[in-house]
DNA sequence: ATGCACTCCTGAACGC
DNA sequence: TGCGTTCAGGAGTGCA
């Protein structure tokens, strides 16, 4: 569920709640997320001091002073609650650190929570293979040319696909697309460097706004704080099949593609 | 190597 | 009201 911009969001929220902060009980209440939970999690934890919070993609990181860096993903229902009256059916892992509770709860499971060694976090399986960030200089339009050169898949499914960029998710790489006036089932080795460029701008700039709009919460997503990010106001064309495109005026179209629902403007993206 | 369908899980929304 | 169906923001696996 979450892409960049949520996960970015939580992040922050995260951050005052638990950054200098030392972790007074880790409580592990359910170990079977997407991959299992370590089993000496809330042992290597307890005790430890955190020392920084950061985002790499979708995946939050947490550095503890004992060397471990907590890695968490929040898959498609994932989301954080802080200092609940009562623990829910779906409160996954329950962190007491600061005089706060911090609490994961994930109703499907597709999220998953790590331990590795700070020091070799970025060889971590889950990280090793990830594409630039999207907001980092490096991750521009010659970038893009280079991954897309002779491939025969879709444009749609690059920007999806996290070694490529790593962040983007079903939602964004819709609104890219469109921002690029871009087809998103377009051949990605067809594309004109120039457009490419477009593309890239694109990305950066929708991801930009959605952050600073605190993401988008369309079912499960919600700043640590308890706040809504409202970037689903903003959308252009996701959800909106049907509606007017706001660019030429015409009827937005919704398809499938990849087996995911994807929203465009046949006038305005080729 | 590349492209893509399938799969995991649960809850909400919708149609009858 | 109740039941069955469809759909979700992710991403690893396995097949052609």
């Amino acid at each position: 569920m979450p892409e960049l911009p949520e996960v970015e969001t939580v992040v922050r929220g995260l951050r005052p709640l638990l950054d200098g902060q030392r972790i007074e009980q880790v409580e592990v209440r359910r170990a079977d997320l997407r991959w299992p939970v370590p089993a000496d999690l809330a042992k290597r934890l307890t005790g430890a001091r955190v020392t920084g919070l950061g985002r790499r993609a979708k995946y939050g990181l947490v550095a503890t002073d004992r060397g471990d860096t907590l890695i968490f993903h929040l898959g498609m229902s994932g989301r954080f609650r802080l200092d609940p009256g009562s623990l829910l059916a779906h409160d996954h892992l329950v962190i007491a650190a600061g005089g706060h509770r911090v609490v994961l709860h994930d109703p499907r499971r597709f999220g998953s929570v790590h331990l590795t060694p700070t020091a070799a976090a970025a060889s971590h399986p889950l990280l090793a293979g990830l594409g630039p960030e999207p907001l980092d200089p490096d991750f521009d339009g010659a970038c893009l040319a280079h991954a897309a050169e002779r491939r025969t898949t879709s444009i749609k499914a690059l920007l999806l696909d996290q070694r490529i960029v790593a962040g983007l998710g079903n939602i964004y790489a819709n609104e890219a697309l469109f921002r690029a006036r871009i087809a998103p089932a377009r051949a990605a080795g067809r594309i004109a460097g120039p457009r490419l460029d477009r593309l890239a701008r694109a990305v950066k700039a929708v991801l930009v706004e959605a952050i600073a709009a605190g993401g988008s919460t369309l079912r499960d997503h919600v700043a640590v704080s308890g706040e809504l990010g409202t970037f689903q106001h903003q959308f252009r064309v996701y959800g909106r099949g049907g509606e007017r495109c706001e660019s030429c005026g015409g009827p937005i179209r919704r398809f499938e593609h990849l087996g995911r629902a994807t929203y465009a403007c046949p006038r305005c993206q080729r």
